[in-house]
Parts: C-alpha cells; structure tokens; sequence
DNA sequence: TTGAAAAAGTTGCATTACGCAACTAAAGTG
DNA sequence: CACTTTAGTTGCGTAATGCAACTTTTTCAA
C-alpha cells in the first residue's frame, strides 16, 4: 500500500500528504486559471485524467475545504468546483514550481503558462524570499531545520546575541 | 500507466511531471536539511522509503541534475547525495508547501520544520509574491493564465495604456 | 589479513493505484 | 416526453509501490 505521510511531524510531508498526489496540483491550477474549468466534464477534457482518479482527487479536495461544491447558479442543481481561500492560499507553491521550472528548462517553447498581476496585467516577479529585516534571500542563505526544544533554545540564544552584537557598534 | 505530464505546455505540469512523484520532495527536503541524512541508507531510514523506490528517485534526481552522487571524502568511493543549484532553487516550493501548511492545520503540534535565515539564525518572514512596483501580492491579485499570442498581445495593449493613465495625473 | 558487518543496491512477489471502457442515474433540453 | 448531457460508479487489466530476501563491494575490528 502506497505510504502516508500524514504521521510525518513535518509540514512538508502534512502538506504533501493533501495535495502531493499524482493530477492534484494541476486540477488546482485549473481551478485557479482565470474562466477555467470548473466543471468534472471540463476538468476530466482539459486534463485527460480519468474519471475514477478526478472523483477521488475532488472528493479529497472538498474534504480538506481546498475546494468546494457549489451550485452552478442560484438553486440550480448543477455543481461545480471553487477555490476557497484555504485553496487560493496554494498560488506560492504554484508560482514557486511554476517560476523554477522555467529557470532552468532545457526547452523555452515548452509552457503558456504565465501569472498576471491583476491590477496592470503585467507578468509579475519573482517571488521573494524575504527575512525579518527585509533581505531578499537565496535558497542558500535559508536553513531547514526540524524543530527540537535544544534548537529552538540554540536559536533563542544566538538571537539574543546578536542582538546585543548589533547594537554594539 | 501513470499519465506523464511532460507533453503538456504548462511550466507546473513539467515541474511535477520532475518532482511531482510520491516520495521525491521529502527526499528534496532531507538533502536540504543542515547536517541533514545524505546517504543512500540515512535516507531510507530517515523517510522509511523502500529500497526500490529511493533508488529509482534518486536515479531520475541525479539524471535530472537535481541531485548529484559525490565521493563522500576525496577519492572515496562510497557516495553520498548532494544537491546541485538546480537542487537547492527548489526552497522556494518547500517554503511555501511549509507555510501554506501551517497557516491552515488543523493541529498545531505536529510539525517540526523551520525554516532558519542563516545570517541572524532567526526564523524567516513568510515568503512573498512581489508586483513590479514591488507591492506584495496577495493570492487573489494574481492570474494564472495559459498564454496564446491573442493573450500576449492584449497584456503588451493593456501596459501600454496603463503606462499612458500613470502619467496623466 | 581475515572475518564480520555495513552500505548500496537488485530481484521477485504480493498488493494497491491508475487508466480505460462500459454502465447508470439524474438533470436539462427541444 | 424522448434524448442528450452531466457526473459519476463499476469492473478489469496493467503499472507502481511495499516488503523481504539476496548480492556485491567496502569498511572495520581483532
């Protein structure tokens, strides 16, 4: 059986564990794309994902309040699919695959996708990396750390310090 | 068989049709953690990934120049895995897998990763989508759109009157 | 230097997930 | 009221995953 990550203590694999299967990140993203698809039929065309998998995929994705049902018009019995905020909130991990992607593909020609800043309709930046005191950081200057009460006693520390190290000269 | 994504002309899709598997980002994650797991056997241990399956991710990793195989000490023969730049420009995703997480579980508890400025040892900011003008973007100022010709030609219309519109006032 | 143990896979088999096509029930449509 | 569309469900064949056993090379302790 395919293993979870749902008992992992991290939010990576919390987060991987909801949305990290195979056709569920890209029915997302055309739940976002502007006059997209909404609707299974449209969904199942677009993507050429099964029926069986696309059921299973919203199902989940209703459950976990990513997505929600709701009635095509007012009363009507037709449904479709929307984002919800908690949905809306994945457009970083979008951006962030999306944007990596095209750094460092081989072949330019090979994606239409592109994000717009609503306001002026411009392709937006890249996203940013920005610590407390507004640097903007590289994926170096970042640290993963798992989290034990020692490193986070460690991290109190060093931060006292440099603190007082700052304010020295 | 599992669809591939690599034919369809989405920067997302190509991205995880890459890193997209099951297993492949929490191996991402542990190669990026700091004195983190490294070795072939570190790793199955750490992710309780069976053998099989680490070998086939790491092999389409090393393959995509994601991951490279290094002499664990020089002219050693033993290996370890170590990400390349490619590799390590993937933070961004964690990051915002990370953080989408924790703003939306359910159970604060679970979860042990931070994310650390390694300058100041401090927990980063949340990661931030910036507009040319630099205001930062929330999920629902952004567009993902499928970009046609049509589209292109109508965003290069709309910024040049929009630019026109700024300078009368 | 030799024997044991570890490291990094490979192979085979059982089970689960996925893809496809056929079927179904309800809702809309003319 | 027929017939079409929509949104699934079901069944089956194949591929992906998990597990355990086996192999080969390297490392280490005595």
């Amino acid at each position: 059986m395919k293993k979870s990550f749902a008992n992992m203590t991290c939010s990576i694999a919390q987060a991987l564990d909801i949305i990290g299967e195979w056709w569920t990140i890209l029915i997302l993203r055309d739940l976002m794309i502007f006059g997209g698809r909404r609707r299974f039929e449209q969904l199942k065309e677009g993507l050429g994902i099964s029926r069986n998998i696309l059921t299973e995929r919203l199902r989940k994705l209703t459950e976990e309040n990513i997505v929600s049902k709701v009635p095509i018009s007012d009363g009507a019995r037709r449904m479709e699919y929307q984002l919800t905020d908690k949905g809306w909130d994945l457009m970083p991990v979008m951006l962030s695959l999306s944007q990596w992607y095209k750094q460092w593909r081989p072949d330019p020609e090979n994606d239409n996708m592109a994000f717009i800043d609503k306001k002026y309709q411009q392709h937006i930046e890249k996203i940013e990396v920005l610590s407390k005191d507004g640097r903007k950081l590289k994926p170096t200057d970042i640290l993963p750390v798992p989290l034990t009460e020692e490193a986070e006693a460690y991290l109190k520390q060093f931060s006292a310090q440099q603190l007082s190290a700052d304010g020295e000269h």
